[in-house]
RNA sequence: GCCCUGGUAGUAUAGUCCGGUUAGUAUACGGGCCUGUCGAGCCCGUGACCCGGGUUCAAAUCCCGGCCAGGGCGCCA
């Protein structure tokens, strides 16, 4: 199946008076009978002989169009396109197996509405790569890119599938607020913004207000926002702006209901992908199989020992580092044959305030998910009882008054519950094997870049 | 926040160590040839040393600062 989604979602079938186009070019197929109108940008120009030949191109696919000289003014406009123009043109189909592009049209009319100067700053030829920086710059004509666009796609497919998972399962949508008054831990990587004279910050993840809605008896919410974070980064795996499906369920016995939701929200998504943009995928030539559940789980302390098999020391109870993430993936990927899995039982004392320590031990009940060797998720069971938060909020060393806005609602009834925020660059990143997720985003925020 | 590397035509690069010819190549762009191109091919042409300061007879090249870019770590999604 083709990615009729992207299509015929918004196939011009409502009239057609007034539309540039009556197809989209990649529903063009041969032998279709009278005039078709199509419209798009001038993806190459060849002469060759008594031929011109121009590929025109809009988000559905390519297409060539043939002039005859002597076709008279049609082929005197067809002299003057240029790449990039945008233009629309009025034909009929032609089956010409000799065009590999597909189909054929033979004009009777070509309209330039746009011109486009030239050379482009970009490569748009595919033959000599513009470096990200340069694409960037330039983003809106890298997009037109197939491959390039095909990644924006992909990342709404996923993200409907995901969305069509929760939708179906009884989670309820919510939008939760990106100006706060206060850091979920402090908070020394908030973006701070003048809110009427006073202080506030952009969020750096959802996470107290979805717990707060616990409170509420929303009992199963997502939301699928930005987040920021005020680090300046310089990897090829950091945005200073991204988007995460943030979840939060209650009524849970423990973290691995958490997980086991995260689980298949993951696999809801890749499938969604698989079934929807099999032609984009093809373009990018990533071979998708949607994840085996449950995924494998690995839990501290035995994290160290297999850590130590591995040749490497991490100090009891300690955070893993970069290098310990990815001795742990290939380690599942050759033991499990798996691509993602789950670190439970983090030690306490790297891990918020919030979080639900294991009764009478170091280790608390939270999660990360690592995909493609990247964490993709943090998560886990939080704690839903007034005095052990604020006990926690002492024993990290934080000002009670900073969070009493989030803590008092504890006081009245607060079911046992917990959740996860997915990185939904990060993801789609993971998923396409991108060397750089500012790819996986039309317009990324990094340190230096805030324009366009 | 720390560290490494880089910035040369529209794009992507060679040249930089070891200062000194007309700054080379590919691609794009313009012109020409070619009766079906599809990364067509062939010929001709236009076009560049990030910014500021310093050293020197002389700086793309060496030194300092700035800005930008790519990456590693930290932190995280």
């Amino acid at each position: 199946m083709d990615s009729v989604l992207f299509r015929r979602d918004l196939t011009d079938s409502h009239g057609g008076a007034g539309m540039l186009r009556s197809h989209y070019i990649g529903d063009l197929k041969p032998g279709m009978s009278g005039e078709v109108r199509i419209a798009g940008w001038v993806d190459r120009v060849k002469d060759v002989g008594r031929f011109r030949f121009i590929w025109l191109r809009d988000r559905s696919g390519i297409c060539q169009i043939t002039v005859e000289r002597g076709q008279g003014d049609v082929y005197d406009v067809a002299s003057s396109l240029g790449i990039h123009d945008f233009v629309a043109i009025s034909g009929t189909v032609l089956e010409k197996p000799i065009a590999k592009v597909g189909v054929e049209i033979k004009p009777t009319r070509i309209t330039i509405l746009s011109k486009s100067e030239s050379p482009l700053p970009l490569d748009v030829s595919g033959l000599v790569k513009s470096g990200l920086a340069t694409r960037l710059d330039w983003r809106p004509i890298d997009l037109r890119d197939p491959k390039n666009m095909a990644v924006l796609k992909i990342q709404a497919a996923l993200v409907r599938g995901m969305q069509k998972y929760l939708d179906s399962s009884g989670f309820i949508q919510v939008f939760t607020p990106c100006l706060i008054g206060a850091g979920s831990e402090g908070g020394a990587e908030l973006f701070e913004v003048d809110y009427f004279g006073r202080r506030a910050y952009l969020r750096q993840d959802p996470q107290l207000h979805r717990q707060l809605l616990m409170v509420a008896g929303l009992d199963k919410i997502y939301d699928l926002g930005p987040s920021w974070r005020a680090e300046p980064s310089h990897t090829p795996r950091h945005l200073c702006e991204y988007r995460s499906c943030a979840v939060e369920l209650s009524f849970i016995e423990d973290e691995r209901d958490v997980m086991r939701v995260e689980e298949e929200l993951v696999a809801a998504g890749i499938r969604e992908v698989i079934e929807m943009c099999e032609s984009e995928l093809r373009l990018l030539g990533v071979e998708l199989e949607a994840p085996r559940r449950p995924f494998p789980v690995l839990e501290f302390p035995k994290v160290y020992e297999i850590l130590e098999d591995l040749g490497k020391k991490v100090p009891w109870g300690e955070d893993l580092d970069r290098e310990a993430e990815k001795l742990l993936a290939e380690y599942v990927k050759e033991n499990h044959n798996h691509d993602f899995f789950f670190v439970n039982k983090f030690p306490y004392k790297v891990k918020p305030f919030y979080v639900m320590r294991e009764d009478g031990t170091e280790w608390a009940r939270s999660t990360d998910l690592i995909g493609g060797g990247l964490e993709l998720s943090s998560g886990g069971q939080r704690e839903h009882r007034y005095e052990r938060i604020v006990q926690q909020i002492r024993e990290k060393g934080l000002n009670l008054e900073d969070f009493k806005w989030f803590v008092e609602h504890f006081r009245y009834g607060a079911p046992p519950h917990g959740g996860f925020a997915i990185g939904i660059e990060r993801l789609t990143m993971v998923i396409l094997g991108l060397e750089n997720i500012r790819e996986a985003t039309p317009f990324p925020r990094t340190p230096e870049r805030l324009l366009p």
